[in-house]
DNA sequence: ATTTTATTAGTGAGTAATCACTTATTTTTT
DNA sequence: AAAAAATAAGTGATTACTCACTAATAAAAT
């Protein structure tokens, strides 16, 4: 553990260290529950250090979102530059487990953010941030000739809400592929 | 806001409104970033009748939690009593907007302590609770002669928490009957 | 190339404020 | 008068954050 630690900041640079150590302390026990000497202590850094590189709590808070964002928009934009709208749907159903698999941490983070932060929704607006592929499965839908293609949209995605909630909620990384199989079915026949 | 506090206390005793503010502070704002003097001077009351009447701001939180549970119980025993199985598959759809329509604030606190922290997933096991419905889904499915039973049962809950997280996010209270009527569709034909 | 000058990285000991919680005392109810 | 409910005034510990300072690195000047 703190061996690790030590490994980490002989490869990283401290802040680096810093910034990974408060990814996986936010996530686990939530932003509000970790204190800044805590971060320290694991880092194995002065707390000082924290506030030369971040500002202050919240900036090591930001620049951990942001570069989560960042992280995943080519998750995105694989998709947005899809044309066959078959292929659109069946890449987003594969979304979640893509993300969380990867970046398991930052994901629990930022949903845990969403629910409970009113100050974190108006800084990243999640809705702002999928809009683009919220209108490429829209149209998916509307060029499958679907009924009411806003409606099954809306519902697809409510759908990838719960089965993101669902991988986050099984620490181990398995692929549910039987499920969104099913899922699959339910949305393209 | 002060003056609604302040009727509240009239009508009710004090403990209940440390009980009611508490409730809806937790649920706004998070358990760790709610103190105990912030909810005294909410309620008006003295910061030490807090920890008279529930030991300390874990048994406040507890008693809140274990009252939400036994308010939502009823819900589910209404379908558990079911027989017919497309009405049981009906009825649980309708779970999550009966339910937070109502118990809002609660629903949004046990679900951010559930995803957070681990502690309160030993005391309050989700799973535990609802197994009888889960039971009762699966063999619902099971009877309407479903190809894999336990594949569309676990497909449906997915579902469902992402309904609830969907009814979560939308403030207003409003019923989504057209996203219901969609989902239905795609279980029962 | 070597010295001087800035800049950055890092520390450890602080700060006031706030935290959950306790104790002693007063008010209210029975 | 006794018991219960409520308050006011505390407690030590912890919080996010600052401060004065040093060590290491880079840039500029000689």
């Amino acid at each position: 553990m703190y061996f690790c630690e030590r490994l980490l900041t002989f490869i990283m640079n401290k802040k680096e260290t810093i910034f990974n150590v408060a990814l996986q302390l936010f996530s686990s026990q939530g932003f509000d529950n970790t204190s800044t000497s805590l971060i320290a202590k694991k880092a194995e850094v002065s707390e000082g250090l924290i506030f030369r590189h971040f500002t202050n709590k919240e900036g090591l808070l930001n620049e951990i979102l942001i570069e989560g964002f960042t992280k995943i928009k080519p998750y995105l934009d694989l998709i947005i530059e899809e044309n066959d709208p078959k292929k659109v749907i069946l890449l987003t159903l594969e979304l979640p487990y893509k993300i969380i698999s990867q970046h398991r941490e930052f994901w629990k983070l930022q949903n845990n953010m969403r629910l409970q932060n009113d100050k974190y929704r108006e800084d990243f607006d999640q809705n702002a941030f999928f809009e683009p592929l919220d209108t490429k499965v829209k149209n998916a839908f509307k060029s499958l000739n679907c009924g009411n293609p806003d409606v099954e949209k809306e519902t697809f995605f409510i759908f990838l809400n719960g089965l993101a909630l669902y991988i986050l909620e099984n620490d181990n990384n398995e692929n549910p592929v039987e499920l969104v199989k099913n899922i699959e079915l339910k949305f393209i026949d």
